[in-house]
RNA sequence: GUGGUUGUAGCUCAGCUGGUUAGAGCGCCUGAUUGUGGUUCAGGAGGUCGUCGGUUCGAAACCGAUCUUCCACCCCA
């Protein structure tokens, strides 16, 4: 070992054990977004930068991973910009394309290119990797999977009313009890900050406000006279700072604040016929909760939008997130097409279920049983089996050489193979195989239909 | 991008204010055990102390740079 080899900040390798886990995980999410009607697709790791830069607010576009241009790709620089060490000027010079950051902007870019095809309303579910030029931490990663489901061409808030259904599926079956969806509405924001006068500091607003839970109300407060925002608008907000109680009586106050704003009751109105929706169906085993200080970064939302917290106890930023956004097609050219979508993060997901030890025993990378391999004429007998039990469904595998027992039952026991079967000499006279079960140290005698029976139950 | 933190065997970590040949537990390999793993016992392999440079008679230890880990900001899944 000359040198030891290593992987980017940021990136990780992923075991059998792990992969399956995933695989798991996505598989119950893929399961509940065909069954809401989504239909798949895939679109490239990498886009033009310009379809991609300038979507995501300033702090997005610092975090987008630029490819380098291939070739001679120095002598089209601007002299100037490059020894004044001018990199906003360099940059668009080398690099013509960047990595996926998110799903829902190449979604944008996809309906657009595709809109003479597509029937709308539209419903496509996508589940690939995107790339975060972020530093590291515990749940964030540089390469991370999104599993996002997107309606674009329908008004209708039966979309929301879904999609916080579809919230709810996915973590029940997941066996996530307990996850809290939290709601918003950007309308509301503005309706606020229409209110306070502040119309047009709303980013600035909105990110002191979303801070509420973190860093208290006074910080919240000091944070909104320093970018500007006058002590007596301030004053005004102390209902929303102190805002408590049920959705329904949360929604009451929200309304008695913002009775002069159009805009906020139609934030208001929305969020009501979720709501009633919401009651009328019921959840499983999701809460959801209106949380006036949800904001979300992306700048591109306009209505509803949605958070989802890991159950109390669980240390982890958000485990999904998504929102209505009306004109995210407008910018590519595709005008009044309204979208609405949620994302799951596969690997947040991950880490909560790992936490609270939420993975079945049944997922499990490896054979359900292995053949000891006892020499020549033993292995054509044990692979007549093996064939047999594989054209059934049996995960099976004959150990491919003739060691010695205690490697073989070692690496049974390593792999975590349930059962073994012993088939040598004394079996091939009886017909019959010994079916060894691994955990309980137990063994038997019988024939190939009878341990086929037990096994279909692995 | 800002501030802090971490790096020693495959893994988890000891290693004193700088001083011979760098340790432990677990794991791994071999044997006790040629039809029985997870227990036990005996033996064994495995380390340019993240990397590069500096200070010193002497560096795993001190200094600098760099990479990496984790954490808090920022932001987010």
């Amino acid at each position: 070992m000359a040198q030891k080899p290593s992987i980017p900040k940021g990136t990780r390798d992923f075991s059998p054990v792990e992969v399956q886990r995933r695989q798991y995980i996505m598989n119950i999410i893929r399961t509940h977004f065909e069954l809401y009607g989504f239909m798949p697709i895939e679109t490239p790791s990498f886009e033009n930068s310009s379809t991609l830069m300038g979507k995501y607010g300033d702090e997005g576009d610092r975090l987008i991973f630029k490819v380098l241009n291939n070739g001679s790709y120095l002598k089209k620089v601007d002299a100037d910009a490059l020894t004044s060490k001018n990199e906003s000027a360099v940059t668009p010079q080398i690099s013509e394309r960047a990595l996926r950051y998110d799903l829902t902007v190449p979604f944008a870019r996809y309906v657009v290119q595709h809109q003479n095809d597509i029937a709308f309303p539209f419903k496509r579910y996508q589940m690939q990797n995107v790339w975060r030029a972020d530093r590291p931490q515990k749940g964030r990663f540089r390469e991370f999977t999104q599993c996002d489901a997107d309606v674009v061409g329908s008004d209708s808030l039966l979309q929301e009313v879904e999609l916080i259904k579809l919230y709810d599926a996915v973590f029940t079956d997941l066996k996530l009890t307990g996850c809290t969806i939290k709601i918003n509405n950007r309308k509301i924001l503005a309706g606020i900050a229409e209110m306070i006068g502040a119309q047009d500091q709303l980013i600035d607003f909105t990110v002191a406000l979303d801070k509420l839970d973190k860093i208290g109300a006074d910080k919240v407060k000091q944070e909104m006279l320093d970018k500007g925002i006058t002590a007596s608008a301030i004053e005004l907000l102390d209902p929303v700072f102190s805002l408590d109680g049920d959705f329904t009586s949360k929604l009451e106050v929200m309304k008695t604040l913002l009775k002069d704003s159009a805009i906020g009751l139609k934030g208001i109105e929305e969020l009501t016929t979720i709501s009633n929706w919401i009651k009328k169906n019921g959840l499983k085993t999701a809460v959801l909760d209106l949380d006036i200080t949800l904001a979300r970064g992306l700048n591109y939302y306009t209505g509803c939008i949605f958070e989802v917290a890991a159950p109390d106890g669980v240390q982890m930023g958000s485990i999904g997130g998504g929102g209505r956004y009306d004109d995210l097609t407008g910018i590519f050219g595709l005008k009044d097409v309204s979208g609405v979508g949620i994302s799951f993060g596969l690997d947040r997901i991950y880490l909560v279920i790992e936490e609270l030890n939420l993975f079945p025993d049944s997922v499990r990378a490896g054979v359900d049983v292995l053949f000891i391999n006892f020499g020549e004429v033993e292995s054509e007998y044990a692979m007549d089996a093996v064939f047999r039990f594989r054209e059934s469904g049996i995960k099976a595998e004959l150990y491919p050489d003739n060691s010695k027992m205690n490697k073989q039952m070692k690496y049974a026991d390593k792999n975590a193979i349930p059962y073994v079967i012993l088939a040598g000499e004394n079996e091939i006279k009886s017909g019959q195989l010994t079916l060894k079960n691994m955990k309980e140290g137990t063994q038997k005698e019988m024939n190939i239909a009878a341990v086929q029976e037990v096994l279909k139950s692995v």
